[in-house]
DNA sequence: TATTTATGCAACCAAATGATTGCACAACCA
DNA sequence: TGGTTGTGCAATCATTTGGTTGCATAAATA
């Protein structure tokens, strides 16, 4: 066996965003903090159901969180969103070296071309 | 059925990366096709179960097949996972905008310093 | 031809997931 | 003080998920 998973988190950022109410959770509270029940206005879930959410975003560390009274308003840890993107980056730079050997290729192609 | 209807495809490529021994089998397929057995030698688990990974996968339009003999090979097909990254562009204008603050900041106080 | 090999599919199972309802409790407010 | 509001937690439930074993079939090989 050669390739395993090496890290054991309960949860990571890959199943927080597998979850599309999720993902549009993250989305709302990324340019602005929002409570639970403001979030829950959003959609057509109980209340309970964000914010078993919002705690599962929680355990993947993506939320700050600042209290004010009885109200706990959420925001994004933008951050955390890094970790998709240095995943991504592996296969960004498959694409992108196989755009740029297109690229290359019709270049020379029309340089032939120009010499005909 | 030609075309499935985009708004309502069974699996979406969130769902797909969630798992981690499917993102271990997108990393192997990036760059090489590799037929189901030859995957299956790098997991822990039996055939059959990466055969279920595979067919996801293949239900999330993520593979291109080519049949030799008996022998089926998988690649990734690596432009489906842009789609990942246009989900993410949203949240990285957000980072970067933070950072160019951040620098912005970091200039201004640093020419402040030098004007004393 | 008989046997081995590569693959996919079906049935089954335990655990995880996403939702619900009900409750507890602290913080506001009339 | 008593009632309302914001939040989290527990119990419960149906469905999905990820794994297993067993089988069917087509292709390669002795």
């Amino acid at each position: 066996m050669i390739a395993q998973p090496l890290t054991f988190m309960k949860r990571d950022i890959f199943q927080a965003i597998a979850d599309p109410t999720r993902r549009a959770i993250l989305v709302l509270i990324a340019t602005q903090a929002l409570t639970p029940n403001a979030l829950a206005d959003q959609f057509d879930i109980t209340r309970q159901a964000v914010s078993k959410h919002i705690k599962i975003l929680n355990e993947c560390e993506l939320l700050k969180q600042e209290k004010v009274g009885r109200e706990i308003y959420y925001e994004l840890k933008i951050d955390k969103m890094k970790e998709v993107d240095q995943w991504l980056e592996q296969f960004r730079k498959i694409w992108e070296n196989r755009f740029d050997q297109l690229d290359n290729l019709l270049t020379k192609l029309q340089s032939e071309k120009d010499e005909s």
